[in-house]
DNA sequence: CGAACCCTTGACAGAAATCAACTAAGGTGG
DNA sequence: CCACCTTAGTTGATTTCTGTCAAGGGTTCG
């Protein structure tokens, strides 16, 4: 564990706010390890051993069914994920895979488990962050069920803008086919449609958005607050996709 | 209150293992009362007033946007439901309506967020419920995004034939409009979805579902624990539909 | 330089939403 | 008690959307 780590770490909400001791403890245990690209951390099924921080790097959370796949959100530092798991000492819903060379830190399972039951501080922020969590896979479910596919990517490509701070063009924080799968589609059907949107206000240009008609996009994405955030809470923790990525340049140029 | 409910709410996961003074204390603000069938108990967007609590009846939670609307879950004695919302005092992200004659019990939200910070014990138990619904919800989405229509509704059915004990008929607990709804769908593509399950080990006579051949079912359905569940954990809070159930005969004959 | 891999495009087949009409069952009010 | 009305459910015809299969261009990385 590199000594930079351990502030950062205590930075999270889900960390700030437990006692001293309490976080002496559960960092004992802890373990930061680098792994490169493309690596499968965590398989679906498997027991909930430990709790992941991604520190640097982008991890995938995915899930697999009889040869399908699909993405379920992507977690970027300084984000946790799989505490649900962890805490109810139940097999990962989802696997895990670094998007690129990614540095984590590992609690064991236990030892969380162990310290919110200590420390009533950091079981009201582990609460915090499970509601967060929780609303944040709702606002997801609930895009999936009443939304379109080019309403999905409308909201998307606007969400992005908005976080970036309502740039008018911005570079695409993840590959297409990732970005395809979490929206809930197929990568030709991904591409098929950007394409059409150039009809409604935006036009795709390899890895970059380019919005050139904000009005005409709202009115198709309709955005909105109980689907697209904000739950402008502070952890992140495998919720969404990208947050923060200010100036819309994490990836490419 | 009924003389009856106050130990119920007691023996839910949520609150058994809280201190007594504690439980007193959220018991002291709470309310019941009994609602006509279709009534709108809360709706999206307002403010997390109270924490509901199924204790006859049934409730539906839904979303609406933009004139489409969807079932995302269905509530039934006894489990609770919108934790999450007031927890962090935020908007409810969906709305709940009854879909009979229900009694609840509201515990003022403000209750429930000193409660768990002064009661160690309440908080685990808010812990692990929330970790349970953040759960259901993935599953949810999981079944959304990795299914077909049809191997959606066929494990359902599964499902449902599973909670009442592996039976090989039962009835439907929820009306088939809702159940398209939860599942994804429209009315008319269930109902034409049913009818070309007849193919596949399933014969549905109104509201009657008899499995006439439950290996080939399960092969189209391919039944998956981290999906379909269960966790079997205890409270439902809000979560999947019916379970329970145990004879198959909530509704109709 | 070659091998992957991502992305795009085209052609096609399958699935699902929509619009409309019709039936059946349940509840209401005369 | 019956006529009526409302609503769930079904079915059909049609259109739209989506997934699948296949091929080709471009890029990256070893």
């Amino acid at each position: 564990m590199r000594a930079h780590e351990l502030p950062e770490i205590r930075r999270l909400p889900l960390f700030r706010d437990m006692r001293h001791a309490s976080f002496e403890t559960l960092m004992q245990g802890a373990y930061a390890q680098t792994f490169p690209a493309g690596l499968e951390l965590i398989r679906q099924g498997d027991p909930a051993d430990f709790l992941h921080i991604v520190m640097e790097g982008a991890v995938e959370l995915y899930s697999l069914w009889s040869d399908r796949e699909c993405t379920m959100a992507v977690v970027q530092p300084v984000g946790s994920f799989i505490l649900a798991a962890c805490i109810r000492d139940a097999p990962y819903l989802m696997s895990a895979r670094t998007l690129e060379r990614s540095r984590l830190v590992l609690l064991p399972s236990s030892d969380v488990r162990a310290v919110f039951r200590t420390d009533p501080e950091f079981a009201v922020s582990v609460i915090g962050e499970l509601a967060g969590c929780y609303r944040a896979v709702v606002r997801h479910a609930k895009g999936l069920k009443l939304r379109t596919s080019r309403e999905r990517i409308a909201s998307y490509l606007l969400r992005q803008s908005r976080l970036a701070g309502e740039v008018a063009s911005y570079i695409l924080p993840v590959e297409k086919r990732l970005l395809a799968s979490y929206l809930g589609m197929t990568p030709e059907n991904l591409s098929r449609a950007l394409k059409t949107l150039e009809a409604d206000g935006v036009k795709i240009d390899g890895t970059r958005v380019i919005i050139t008609d904000r009005a005409r996009l709202t009115a198709l994405a309709r955005p909105d607050q109980l689907i697209d955030g904000p739950d402008p809470d502070g952890s992140t923790a495998g919720v969404s996709l990208p947050p923060a990525n200010v100036a819309g340049l994490r990836r490419g140029a």
